[in-house]
DNA sequence: TTGACGACCTAACAAGCGTTAGGTAGGTTG
DNA sequence: CAACCTACCTAACGCTTGTTAGGTCGTCAA
């Protein structure tokens, strides 16, 4: 019980720093010396806390998905399960963009750090990755009974896409919302864009 | 007019083989004798044609904007302009795609490589992607002339999330073809996969 | 035949990389 | 008090990086 309330215990402060700059540089860009100044130590103490630049990298996109799953039972928790099919969606909807855009760097690090490494690196992050994509699944086959299996599976991942892609261009601090790109995907999504709406 | 036909002239060999391995492990991630060797020719040999690995991958992403707007262009003119919506929107979605996915390299590692690169060297890149996106904004207000302007940006660039996102998970050589996709892509964003449809 | 040029090579440079060995200071435990 | 642990530091290691200077060799124009 050593660790301030802002000022987190070593360990973390590391875990952190390497969040943020992995999702600003990508994997390769980012050195361990980078880390280590932004930690507030020496380069070679980083190795008291993870075993390589490796293991720290799965460790920070291992906290990205625990946060992810938090965040969709979360949601899951908050509906009482009868709502219609748009509200329930655009509680998760809102629950991803929320964990992504909201909740620091480590979950953003999933989005756009991912690709930046290593292929023999993305392999050990493949597992957690599948264990968030079988929530949606699971919900995405509850909401849209009606789809055959191999359609609905393409339209989860054009949503993923629209969701992640976001990332690129959505600024929480802008005119729009979290909450109102929540509801416009979900509306495009359920029901597209086109003049017969 | 020494060069062969299915191996370049210099230059354009490392060009090609830039692009490759930018787009597999991006900006940081590649080195310059990577991109020699795969070129057949020494590191410091590479300067003869670029001066410097910055130069390099700018004229490669160069390359692949002006593939990604012949591509677009070329969907326009191969339409008469008074079919339905649906039809017009599906060609360039499936020109797009066929850019990304089908046209080598150089359009790839624009969705790939771009955020793999220093924040400056992405600067030197956003001018000729506006390009690109000036002529889908122009498309789309002329097939979504109902909807408000700030919202057609909005699900503008969700298209595009959803379309570049394909990019992790789509295989051409797959069983979903890239038409079918194209098809699925358009019938998603103009009516949605709600149950109603 | 001479000269210039393009396309490459060799060999090296300073800087930076991930990583390691060994040390130090302070707190906790017996 | 001694032993130990945690959390760091210093200093270096071997290696790779982007980049450069200077050289070679074949082709082509005058």
């Amino acid at each position: 019980m050593t660790a301030t309330l802002d000022t987190q215990t070593g360990r973390a402060r590391v875990l952190g720093a390497a969040a943020e700059l992995f999702v600003a540089q990508g994997y390769a860009g980012t050195t361990l010396r980078q880390i280590a100044e932004a930690a507030g130590i020496k380069a070679g103490s980083v190795y008291h806390h993870f075993d390589s630049k490796e293991d720290l990298f799965v460790a920070v996109l291992d906290d990205g998905i625990v946060v992810m799953i938090d965040a969709f039972e979360d949601a899951a928790a908050s509906l009482a399960g009868d709502e219609p099919v748009s509200d329930r969606l655009a509680a998760h909807v809102r629950a991803h963009l929320s964990a992504v855009f909201e909740h620091g760097p480590f979950t953003t690090a999933h989005v756009t750090a991912f690709y930046s490494a290593p292929e023999e690196l993305r392999e050990r992050l493949i597992v957690r990755r599948n264990d968030y994509e079988a929530h949606w699944k699971i919900l995405v086959k509850e909401l849209l009974p009606h789809l055959p299996a191999k359609e609905r599976r393409l339209h989860q991942l054009l949503l993923f896409g629209a969701m992640n892609n976001a990332i690129e261009w959505f600024d929480s601090s802008g005119s729009v919302s979290l909450k109102r790109l929540s509801a416009l995907i979900t509306e495009q999504f359920l029901n597209g864009v086109g003049a017969d709406a």
